[in-house]
DNA sequence: ACCCAGAATGAATGAATATTCATTCTTCGT
DNA sequence: ACGAAGAATGAATATTCATTCATTCTGGGT
């Protein structure tokens, strides 16, 4: 009954392989981020730890800090990584040419912005804790103000041609934008405090 | 040369008096709140601490765990401080029978929110650093959606009046109301993260 | 088959921080 | 004046947490 038997040594059965793996650099980093956003989802900004990440991404405290220098860099770049799928996310809608008509096209985009299912809410939370802090650090301001900027420009376009289109009088776009952002931000802050299901629909009267 | 000379030992000129003051709990509460929101505002939830807080409001580090049984306590009651200002606020705008024109009523609530300065801006700071950890702590949820339902009422209720007044047709007033909220909150985020001035000019537009 | 570069681990370290409480100081009632 | 009630202080304590790094382990290259 050695232990230098070389048989298989798995004392607590279902508590998945204790196997040590190495893998690539990449695909750690995205383990780790994604483990950091279901960290921030369930237990605040604030309130998050090394351990509490490394621990939901099943690895070891030290990965963390071989991957991500520190803790402060490991929260910088899951917030790039949640900025930039949800702002990439809206420019594919809009410059795709897919779908010609533009009201679809803004449907489309309402549809992808006010989304369901656990991992957006997952990511609305994430997105609200950054901005939170978001006056306090101006790095995390940098990374989301970069983003929305170009969003904000794609959108204005789109409203552009809606209005010529459609041949409305008296709108300006750039106003229209903001105020359609604004909108879908104080939708999403809403839903986080006090979800609703009848939002959606409240949503898309108030666009046109 | 000795220290029990008992003369005055003011070493420091010009750094505020020395001497301990006693004042009514209320008072040092509100001082202590005060200098919360402060630090919030300038260093963010997350990196808020005891010592900073209470040498912001110049006094000794024990004196928080005194009048508050705790650091969590704290800012419990500066969030119920905060929420209670900006709803209390706007429901004495809405309820309160000084304006009779309805349309100017809706411009006054509009001031109010809107409403410049650096305060303004600091509880706005304050507002959503406690959003970003909402989705987390259902504590701040409750707080903050009790305060919030009773100024959607009022606010729905005004909009009711508006609409039945204006004779308009094909609107909810409570899908405006929430929209209306919605668009304040949206434009608050964004005056946050992307300080613009040309927004105020931009919601009135919108709210009609 | 066997090496070894470097990926992964986790015990140890040190710094930061909430909370306690023995002591000092103020004020007010007598 | 004096003394007591209790407000205020801040050094000390215990805990929590990010970061380090000596050691262990893997898998591809030879």
């Amino acid at each position: 009954m050695t232990d230098t038997s070389g048989a298989v040594v798995e004392a607590l059965p279902d508590t998945g392989s204790k196997r040590r793996q190495i893998r690539p650099k990449a695909e750690r980093r995205q383990q780790l981020i994604d483990a950091t956003i279901r960290c921030i989802a369930q237990h605040g900004l604030s309130a998050i730890t090394m351990q509490m990440v490394t621990r939901e991404a099943g690895l070891s405290v030290g990965i963390a800090n071989l991957h991500f220098e520190s803790k402060d860099n490991l929260l910088k770049e899951t917030l790039r990584f949640v900025a930039e799928e949800y702002h990439g996310g809206q420019i594919e809608i809009m410059e795709g040419e897919e779908i010609p008509d533009l009201g679809e096209r803004l449907d489309a985009l309402l549809d992808f912005q006010l989304g369901r299912g656990v991992t957006q809410r997952q990511k609305m939370s994430v997105w609200f804790a950054y901005y939170g802090e978001a006056g306090a650090r101006p790095v995390y301001q940098k990374i989301v103000s970069t983003v929305d900027r170009l969003a904000a420009q794609k959108l204005e376009a789109l409203f552009t041609d809606i209005i010529r289109e459609g041949g409305y009088q008296d709108v300006d776009a750039r106003e229209l934008a903001t105020g359609y952002s604004a909108l879908i931000d104080g939708l999403h802050l809403g839903l986080l405090v006090t979800p609703r299901e009848l939002s959606k629909r409240r949503a898309r009267a108030v666009a046109r």
